[in-house]
DNA sequence: AATAGAATTAGAATAGTTCTAAAACGACAA
DNA sequence: TTGTCGTTTTAGAACTATTCTAATTCTATT
C-alpha cells in the first residue's frame, strides 16, 4: 500500500459522491502535488480489479468511482442525471433462482425520473 | 429514413451479435463505400435515443449496438468476455414493486463463468 | 430549375484512458 | 550504511473511441 493509493482510497471513503477520475486527481493534488494521473488510473484499476472499489459507467460520461460499502445498485433520472444509489437485496439470489446457476455479481441501472423533474415537466 | 440509416439498420438486423460502430462501419463500407464513421455514429446515436436500437456498454471495450428484439438483458462471463441475452421478465414489475414507484427502464449485466470457463478452471 | 432544410462527408478536434521510459522509492542483504 | 532488485511513480506522449465542424450533397417542394 503506497502513500498514494492511500491517499486516493482516503478520498474515495471521504466521499459521499461517485467520482470521476478527474475529480480524484482534482483532490489528490491538493495533498500531494506531485501526483500523475497515471498513478490516479494504475491504483483506481488496481483496486477495482482487486474488488476493492466499484467503477460505474453511465453513457455519455466519464466512469466514476465509488467505495464499496456493500454491493448496490443506481439509480438514474434520466432527466437531470442525477445519480442514487440502491440496493435490492434478494435481487441477486432471484436472478440465480430465475437463471437455475449461480452468479458472480451484476451490474443494474435502473432509469428512471425523479421527482423533481416529474415536477418540472408537468409544469409545462 | 435515408439509405444510409436504412444500411446501418440492416446490417444490425441481420447480425446476431452486438456490434461496435468500427464493424458496422466496416459492413456497411462494403456495401456503399463512401460512407463516412460521422455518419454511423450520428445514425447510431439517433437511433438510441429514439429507442429504436440498444446501445451496450461493457468495462474496457467499445460501446455495442444491437437490434432491439425485446428489451432484455446480458450475461457477461468474466472470463471469456462472452456476451449472452437474457431476458427476466418479471423483473421489471418487481423492481417498481420494490422501489414503489415507476421506473422508465433499466440496464442489467449479470456477471457470471461460463461452463466452458469453469471447466476449464477445474482442470488446471 | 431554384430553393431550403436536412443529412452526409472528410478530417480535425476532443476526452478519457493507457502506454512508455526514466527516475524515485522501499525492502532487504551484504 | 551501501548496493541491488523489483515495484511504483512521474511526465508526457500516444492511442482510441467519439464528437464536432465546415463544406458539400441530397431530397423534397415550389
Amino acid at each position: 500500500m503506497t502513500k498514494q493509493r492511500q491517499l486516493i482510497l482516503e478520498i474515495l471513503n471521504h466521499s459521499d459522491r461517485h467520482l470521476t477520475a478527474d475529480e480524484i486527481f482534482f483532490l489528490a493534488k491538493l495533498k500531494m502535488p506531485s501526483i500523475a494521473m497515471a498513478t490516479i488510473y494504475n491504483n483506481l484499476n488496481a483496486m477495482h480489479e482487486a474488488g476493492m472499489i466499484n467503477r460505474l459507467h453511465i453513457d455519455g460520461t466519464a466512469d466514476c468511482f465509488d467505495k464499496i460499502v456493500e454491493p448496490h445498485d443506481h439509480l438514474l433520472c434520466d432527466r437531470c442525471g442525477k445519480i442514487t444509489d440502491l440496493h435490492l437485496p434478494s435481487l441477486s439470489k432471484s436472478i440465480e433462482d430465475t437463471l437455475g446457476f449461480e452468479i458472480e455479481t451484476y451490474d443494474l441501472t435502473v432509469h428512471y425520473i425523479c421527482p423533481e423533474c416529474k415536477g418540472a415537466l408537468r409544469k409545462r
